[in-house]
DNA sequence: TGAATATGAATGAATATTCATTCATTGAAG
DNA sequence: CTTCAATGAATGAATATTCATTCATATTCA
């Protein structure tokens, strides 16, 4: 009896289901990414999704829980982007390195319009622990993930240093694309990514060639 | 009459309602770095600052505008540290860089509290021209110092890309301080930055002996 | 004493949440 | 094949809450 019951509460909601929660969810990272956490209200949310306002609690449980699911999801997009970039270039640990670096500034994962919600959970992750235990399980795999690449491909000795430095300049990067003037191209960023990755491991800049 | 008016309102205040204000705009960049600026409400500010909620009219015109002071105070604090340290560290072009990167983890304006408030206010940015135009004003400023001080050091034909790179790990870096775990020490921080240094000018590598 | 400043309860606008009702879709019965 | 009931989803007006602002009164200063 209880088995069936937990089964049939653990099972795949409805297709349905699934395409409403997730286009709250876009929506949702939408209006963060033009108004802000602070601005966006909940019929904003509802109108940017066609759906009522009374139909949110369908799916979430309230403004907080929608907030969280739409980090998750973009975490964990950014996530799988990072994987599959990183998969996809084979075995040459600089070409690793590259495709981690490309996920950056993927037309996808690196558009404006993604950087800016990130900031916004960031601006915010010290007020609301909720958004910090979202992130925490995300950066721990990241963090791995970036220092075994440079360990890939210089060594463990001073790797921690350097995969912390390819990152931050990364995430610096991406601030340019909220605050610059006038606004740099993703194009431009990445190449400037690049050119720290050339910086960092100088004996093997010759490998970075930038592929798009 | 009118020219009067005029006159007594652009008169220097006195210093009592100097103190207030000043004593407001900590307080609201306290809240900001502890809730975050959708969280901080005015009786937040007010009970921080140790007065009214009605007095803060007295001072400004709403909470906006003393967002928007307290941004601006805070962007005036941190040129004003950057160009002290620049002009102290003499001549060499070396020790000037090392003197700009110091006043990113200096004690004062690279601490946790006030890192916090930068990027409640860059998270906002967009949807805020008010903050906006407050930034762009500084920034100009602040990337023409970087590019004065890379241009110094090595020429300008490459340095518009390696000021943005420094700029840009630093700010990485102030981001660390907010979501990594363990939380990291501001100088380990200032130790990366460095090392940031010395990768993107190898040929001066020794003269960035870090002095505090 | 008069002017300036401080106070905080009262106000009302903004907004998240709730819920009784409506609507569409699916599946069963005739 | 048609009709009818049942389910799940969508709706948005109504409600409750939060919060910035105001202002009549009290206090301090010169």
């Amino acid at each position: 009896m209880r088995a069936k019951k937990v089964a049939v509460i653990a099972s795949a909601p409805s297709p349905r289901r699934e395409a409403a929660s997730r286009r709250l969810i876009e929506a949702t990272l939408d209006c963060i990414a033009t108004l802000g956490l602070r601005e966006t209200t909940v019929p904003d949310i509802a109108a940017r999704a066609g759906m009522a306002v009374g139909s949110i609690s369908q799916y979430f449980a309230g403004k907080e829980a929608l907030y969280t699911a739409a980090l998750d999801a973009m975490a964990r997009e950014f996530a799988e982007r990072v994987a599959d970039r990183v998969a996809a270039a084979g075995p040459s640990p600089a070409r690793r390195l590259c495709a981690y670096v490309d996920a950056y500034f993927d037309v996808r994962t690196g558009q404006r319009r993604k950087v800016a919600v990130w900031f916004a959970f960031w601006a915010e992750v010290q007020a609301q622990p909720q958004y910090q235990a979202v992130c925490a399980g995300h950066d721990r795999a990241h963090d791995a993930l970036v220092e075994s690449l440079v360990s890939d491909l210089v060594g463990p000795a001073h790797s921690a240093a350097q995969a912390r430095l390819l990152t931050s300049c990364c995430y610096g990067l991406w601030l340019e694309l909220l605050t610059a003037h006038p606004r740099p191209s993703r194009e431009a960023l990445h190449a400037l990514a690049y050119q720290q990755l050339a910086a960092l491991f100088p004996a093997h800049a010759g490998e970075f060639a930038q592929t798009e």
